[in-house]
DNA sequence: TGGTTATCCGGAAACTCTTTCCGGAACTAT
DNA sequence: ATAGTTCCGGAAAGAGTTTCCGGATAACCA
């Protein structure tokens, strides 16, 4: 591998950083994207995206190497915010109800987003890495979420956060004709067993 | 429905069965669609599969208009194997085992074909049909072998076909870098459930 | 501030894959 | 065998993605 891959490896003179107007054309690209990908899909032409961020096809790819690229960032973009709303959750709720709602939320993530449940299930390599960044980010979002519950005793975990990002995830993944909250149905089921203690074991 | 693959509909006047040879690269094609589909993928090129069939791009697309009538036609397929598979199982063993080894048939299906997730969470609207295809045909497999092992006794079920169809196709759908038979291992505790009666309810 | 240089922008062109089209071959029915 | 369809193959048109590079522009330095 010749490492031209970023330069950021030039540690020994001149750092420079990045150009104002590349961090601009970045995000409004990203912004723009997560616009059309929600309006047209994720296989949206990549024009359309470009025209939205006012901007040549040209930065797009010069930014995102490929059209996987964007769509990764985006749904990175996505999964960090929904972890950055577990701490104002926690402070400004009880534990139980704070890891209820942020459960609500998650599964709004999931349900909504349908270029996730596509690119997860699209068998692109490029996007093998999601599953394993959903956990490394939420895993400890909603364990920061689980613990204080469990403390209070508002519930009796015997499921890990992992095992219960996981079956949110994949039981909210929305399916075509399904009726409208059958994934949330599910998810209520699986909270509701939670806090009574009776979750899969 | 939608089924415009064969033209078994000209009963008005001359019925002209339809010429061996275009039946012939049919199979041909839905053959080596589902060999390519398991070995490049559900976006392998279009070439690639007239090539293994000894085919034109133009009979392709005579018998597949479109691109996703072929990849609904092999799923079809499958699912049409899947429920023909019942009867046979219920011949052959005791109702819980034919259930068992039916949902386990079902499980390796959702699970291998990565193309049937990709399909179904595309958001293509050609596939919309797809999940109302599973459920027509195979709900009832699924039943025919539910209805002697409740009977029997074996399985108390307090759960619809419907409903174990669904969750066992979400539950395998395959993620990647997942843990090989976390989807098999699911299944394993909800049929261990259906026995003991302690199901989902 | 002005010069130097690395970085970035834009869009045309090259590519890849899908879909259309049609002349001629092949099959069915009579 | 002949007429009448239906079907085949591959060339070409379309649609979308990715590459490429001359010209612009921001960052750094004196």
């Amino acid at each position: 591998m010749s490492d031209n891959t970023a330069d950021f490896n030039r540690r020994e003179r001149a750092p420079r950083r990045m150009r104002t107007d590349a961090r601009r054309n970045i995000e409004s690209l990203l912004e723009a994207a997560k616009t059309v990908f929600s309006t047209t899909g994720v296989d949206a032409p990549a024009k359309e995206i470009t025209d939205l961020a006012g901007v040549g096809v040209g930065t797009l790819y010069r930014h995102f190497p490929q059209r996987s690229d964007l769509i990764k960032a985006v749904i990175e973009r996505e999964i960090d915010a929904c972890a950055d709303a577990a701490p104002a959750l926690a402070a400004a709720h009880e534990p139980g109800v704070a890891l209820a709602t942020w459960l609500d939320r998650f599964t709004a993530f999931v349900a909504t987003k349908r270029g996730f449940a596509a690119a997860l299930h699209s068998g692109d390599p490029a996007f093998d890495g999601l599953p394993g960044y959903l956990m490394q980010k939420l895993g400890p979002a909603l364990e920061s979420l689980l613990e204080p519950a469990t403390a209070s005793g508002e519930v009796q975990a015997r499921t890990s956060a992992q095992d219960l990002l996981y079956a949110v995830a994949k039981l909210c993944a929305p399916m075509p004709n399904e009726e409208p909250d059958y994934g949330r149905r599910m998810v209520a089921l699986l909270v509701n067993g939670l806090r009574s203690g009776e979750s899969a074991h």
